[in-house]
DNA sequence: TTATATGCAAACTTTTTGCACGCCC
DNA sequence: GGGCGTGCAAAAAGTTTGCATATAA
């Protein structure tokens, strides 16, 4: 889905469009990346060097998208708080404690999780984005033997 | 495994035990619940009126713990970021995002994500605690139907 | 005794709020 | 035209840091 259809959406709900909010859109629908507020902020810089937007702005314009179901946000510990399109395919990172490495996986191996909650719970879950800590497969052998 | 367990192993490791620490601690193994900053000031508070702990040295020791691999630490959105020690059963939450209603549940549903995460990865993964966003029975149910 | 932890105060970062102005519909 | 969104500046919240003092081992 791209960013015309998602604004297309977005008005069908009778929301505003404005462009500080095209352009937050914009920058989220430009990589499938998880993007934090600076990066938002570097891509509206880089894009349109004519209309920063504050971040006051930002701000809000990611709070109107979670609370419109169009963007999920996550804690991604050291790195910070990163949000993105829920549009875009899903995917996940793996983030290691010891060394910092994050590894990114399919949105599949969720699926049975989801399921059971659903089963057992009768809880939709929005599994938008997780990040999960852990030790990658150097740093756990590092500390299997240990100096 | 109780306080004096911890607080024990802790000097196994030759790490100097002091009051703050024991209270923090004590804080955390008070409950099986996730505990914000303000809940741990408030426990030790309550505890010993005698001995406050400033925020700074709560942070401090929480991040020591957090190093030691003995606390793990949560954001919970709205709620905020809590903490809870690794010794305790552990257990998720299921967040709903309309009503905010948190639902615990077990770890065992976790045990088929950590094997597959360990055979494809080699990752490590320690899901201490888990956050899940979504939507709980009855809002998803509201939603289905609506106004 | 000596290295390490603590408390205080201040700095810093991130996020939120009030209010006057401006823009979308 | 009127309601809603925006920017600015300031405030609030959360967290970190430097340094002198206190304490565990």
């Amino acid at each position: 889905m791209n960013t015309t259809t998602i604004i297309e959406q977005i008005r069908a709900k009778g929301e505003r469009i404005t462009l500080p909010r095209r352009l937050v859109i914009d920058a989220l629908g430009y990589t499938h990346e998880h993007l934090a507020i600076s990066d938002i902020q570097r891509h509206i810089q880089a894009q349109s060097p004519g209309h920063p937007v504050s971040d006051t702005t930002i701000y809000r314009v990611l709070q109107w998208l979670k609370d419109l179901g169009l963007v999920s946000q996550t804690d991604m510990g050291q790195i910070g708080i990163v949000y993105a399109l829920m549009s875009h395919p899903h995917h996940h990172h793996l983030i290691c404690l010891t060394c910092g490495t994050t590894i990114t996986i399919e949105d599949a191996l969720f699926i049975p999780l989801r399921d059971q909650l659903r089963r057992d719970y009768n809880f939709e879950a929005r599994v938008d984005h997780m990040a999960i800590y852990g030790q990658c497969a150097g740093c756990s052998q590092d500390q299997s033997h240990p100096a």
